[in-house]
DNA sequence: GTGGTCTAGACCACG
DNA sequence: GTGGTCTAGACCACC
C-alpha cells in the first residue's frame, strides 16, 4: 500500500479499513488483522496502526477485546456510510461545485469524465 | 471569513485570492492588500498571510516589489486556472468518483444536488 | 455474567468468588468449580480463570490440591473481608469523597440514592 | 505530581485538567499549558500529554488552535460534570453499594467517615 | 499470542 | 514558539 503525503497515514489506513468493510471483505464480528500483522503488511510502525484502530473504535466501527484482538462492530457498514456521506455532502461537494464554477466547468463535462472513467 | 479545520489556513487564504482574481475583482498589475491589512481583515497572524503571498509568488500569481507591496502578475488568471484545473482533474475528481462508488451514489443524484444548489 | 471494561476480567471473577464466599454459598473446605467448568460457565478463556484462582491462592482465599481441585481455605470469609475492607477504606472511600466534593454532591443525596436502591 | 499504577498516566493527567476546570483555575477560553510545558512540569513524555489533550478534545473539554495552543472549550465545566457524574452514578455508586452490603457496612458508618474526613 | 501504554527522539506544518 | 505525526523500541496486563 502506498501513502499520499497529503493525509495522515493513520487516516489513510482507516480509509483502507472502510473499504474492506464496505466491500464486505470484512464483515460484522469478523476479527480484523492484529495491530502487528497490519503494521508488517503495510510497512508502518505498530503504533500507527494502533492509532488507526483506536480512532475507529471511537467511531464505533471496530471493537476491542482485551488480549484477543479487534472485531468489526455491529452495523459497521451503516456507521461507515454515515461518516463518509456526511463528509462528502458537507465538505467535499460544496468545494467541488465551487471549483467547477470557477473553472467554468459544465455538468456535462463532469458527466463525460465520469462515464469515461467507468470504462476503465 | 471562516476557516475550515481540514485545510491549512494559508491555503484557504490562497483560495480566497484565487477567487478575487478569477472573479476579476483583482486584475493584472493591481496592488493587492498588504500583509498587515489582510491579516487584520481576516483576523489571522500576519505570518500566515505572508506565507500565502510567498506561496502565490512561487506559483507566479503575484509579484513583490520591495517596499511597495504585492501585485497581481501578468496572466495570473491563466496560471490560476491551470493550477486549479490540474488539482481538480488529478486529485479531486478521482477521489470523488471513488467515494461516489463506495456510497453507491448515482450520477443522477450528483446532478440533482448540482442543480439544486444552483438555485440558492 | 457480564464484564465491565473498566476492570480486568480475572479480577471481576475474583469478585464473583468473593461474593459466593461472603454469601456463604461456598463454605470452608468446599470444592469450588474447576477451572474448566468455570471457564465454560463464564464464557471466558480457561487461562483467565486459572489466573483468578492463582491470585486467590496467593491471598489465602483458596487452596489447591493437585489433581483434585481448588478448595475454600479456612477463615476465607475473614480474609475476604479483610482484603475488601482494606481496599474500600484506603482506596475507594477517598476517591468517592473527592468525587462527591467535585460534583458538589451532598451526603444527603448519597443517602437518598442508597435507600432508593435498597428498595429494588 | 505523583501517578498511581492503577490508571493510565494520560487519564490521570486528564483528571488533573478536570480539577483545574472545576476549581475554576482554568476558565473558558483560557489557554492551557502547552504540551511541552506540561510534559516538563509533570515529568512525563510530551506524547503522553498530547494523548491526554487529544482525548480531552474528543470530549469537547478543550479545543486546539493550530500553531497556537489548546484552549478551554465553552461550557467545559458542564461537560466535565456530565462525564464525572455519569461515571460516578453508573459505575462507582453501584460498586460502592454492593461492597458496603458485602462488608455489612452501615450507612451511618459511611456518614461518620464522611464527616470525620471533612474535619481534616 | 493480543492490545495498551509509555519513552525517546525526530520531522513537519503552522502561526 | 505551537500542535501533529511517525518511528523505534520497550514493558505491561491480559487471554
Amino acid at each position: 500500500m502506498e501513502f499520499h503525503n497529503t493525509k495522515a497515514i493513520y487516516l489513510q489506513i482507516a480509509d483502507f479499513v472502510f473499504e474492506q468493510i464496505l466491500l464486505k471483505k470484512w464483515k460484522e464480528d469478523d476479527k480484523i488483522p492484529s495491530v502487528r500483522e497490519m503494521a508488517i503488511e503495510l510497512q508502518v510502525n505498530p503504533n500507527t496502526v494502533s492509532r488507526t484502530y483506536l480512532w475507529l473504535e471511537e467511531k464505533n466501527i471496530v471493537q476491542t477485546q482485551r488480549g484477543v484482538g479487534y472485531f468489526v462492530e455491529k452495523d459497521a457498514i451503516q456507521s461507515v456510510l454515515a461518516i463518509k456521506k456526511e463528509e462528502f455532502l458537507k465538505i467535499d461537494l460544496p468545494g467541488i461545485f465551487k471549483t467547477m464554477d470557477l473553472l467554468e466547468m459544465d455538468i456535462t463535462d463532469f458527466e463525460k469524465r465520469y462515464h469515461k472513467r467507468k470504462l476503465l
